[in-house]
DNA sequence: TAAAAGTTTCAATAATTATTGAAATTTCAG
DNA sequence: CTGAAATTTCAATAATTATTGAAACTTTTA
């Protein structure tokens, strides 16, 4: 028996303190929280409720990461937003419980749903709205394509990321598999048209003129 | 003529003033820099350049955007240590020029590259310590098994990444172009294969139960 | 309807990050 | 070498962002 003498019977079934593993990798998901976009509490919360085998409630996250009933609120409204959380109740409990999609396709699909909509949309936009612009400066002309294309390389990728998301996760995995062998295809393919381009590899691509 | 009153004679030949369009995409890229991991400097400084005609010197960036001089230098340095800026040099002219690359294609590549460096990598090689960590306590089944899922799929996404890498821009763009094809042969092969899988049109994603 | 149990908000403050500009350093021509 | 022209560094400060915790709010039950 662990020793703690912390308030004997507060709150009857929550697992206060979590295990050096998953201590381990909440702290690290604090840290990379920056480098993500979110800041270090959430990255927390969520790597907290991602290891959890049963949902959360915010009284819980408080005690294992030690943070403020405010932070906690916060942290899990803006996992929220980012559709990386899920409410649920259980009978006979009015409090919130939070958990993770368990599927790590599906949030992977959200992350990468969630930060198009905000780091890659707006600018699109931004993009298109000054292409479109009618106080055309012919002085420009130089930035002007500049900014086409940069649109157009912005819209090409996010339309083939359009057809991409229609896939299952079934076929998204065939896909992923198939990685090699569609190169291969396209090799071969580029072979039989007669076009003569070398293989390709690991291109050089150092600043030398 | 706008009757700027600025020292008449100071440089003989830089571009002092950004057009309206330079101006507002500069801007948007300061704005925007926060949500890409990069501060308003940064992101302005690579947006003039992104634009420029020529190379250009820090002092010239200083004027254009009204930034300090030491701003400057520590936003190419970082623009660098993301290989998103050269390093240029004009002939009888000392002073450090500096321009983007001007394939877009390539400054996807290295944008992508990049992220993955600082975003992706320190992740996976951490949970690959905590996987292969000798003192394993049983008690933690479930979370090892979370962590797992989660290093699969991350390890899946970034074999197929570096396979996608070797590819040169014109089979890149082949791909993308194929988008489309590339499901309807999926979902073709697997009907061949008797699977009866329904046509996944855009998920039902709701969180009711 | 009131009390209880929970959640959210938000102003104050702590912590972090960005920016400046003067001083130190480097580079190169003479 | 020396001095001028450029770049970089870095301590100080400004600006931003995160966090707290008390008060306001909401929901449920009695």
């Amino acid at each position: 028996m662990s020793p703690a003498p912390e308030s004997p019977a507060a709150s009857p079934s929550s697992p206060l303190r979590l295990s050096p593993l998953a201590q381990a990798f909440v702290l690290h998901f604090g840290e990379m929280g920056s480098r993500w976009g979110i800041n270090r509490t959430v990255g927390q919360i969520y790597a907290m409720l991602f290891l959890a085998d049963a949902p959360r409630h915010a009284e819980d996250i408080c005690e294992a990461l030690t943070l403020s009933r405010g932070s906690v609120s916060m942290g899990l409204k803006e996992l929220a937003s980012w559709n990386l959380v899920q409410l649920r109740h259980l009978p006979g409990d009015r409090r919130d419980y939070y958990e993770t999609p368990r599927d790590v396709w599906a949030i992977f699909r959200t992350l990468v749903e969630e930060r198009k909509k905000r780091e890659i949309d707006p600018t699109l936009s931004m993009l298109r709205g000054l292409l479109i612009d009618p106080a055309n400066d012919p002085a420009d002309r130089y930035a002007q394509e500049r900014i086409g294309a940069m649109h157009e390389q912005i819209e090409l990728l996010t339309d083939w990321y359009a057809e991409m998301r229609r896939l299952d996760n079934e076929r998204l995995l065939q896909l992923l598999r198939l990685g090699e062998r569609v190169v291969k295809a396209l090799e071969f393919k580029d072979r039989m048209l007669g076009r003569g381009k070398a293989p390709a590899a690991t291109e050089n691509d150092d600043g030398r003129t």
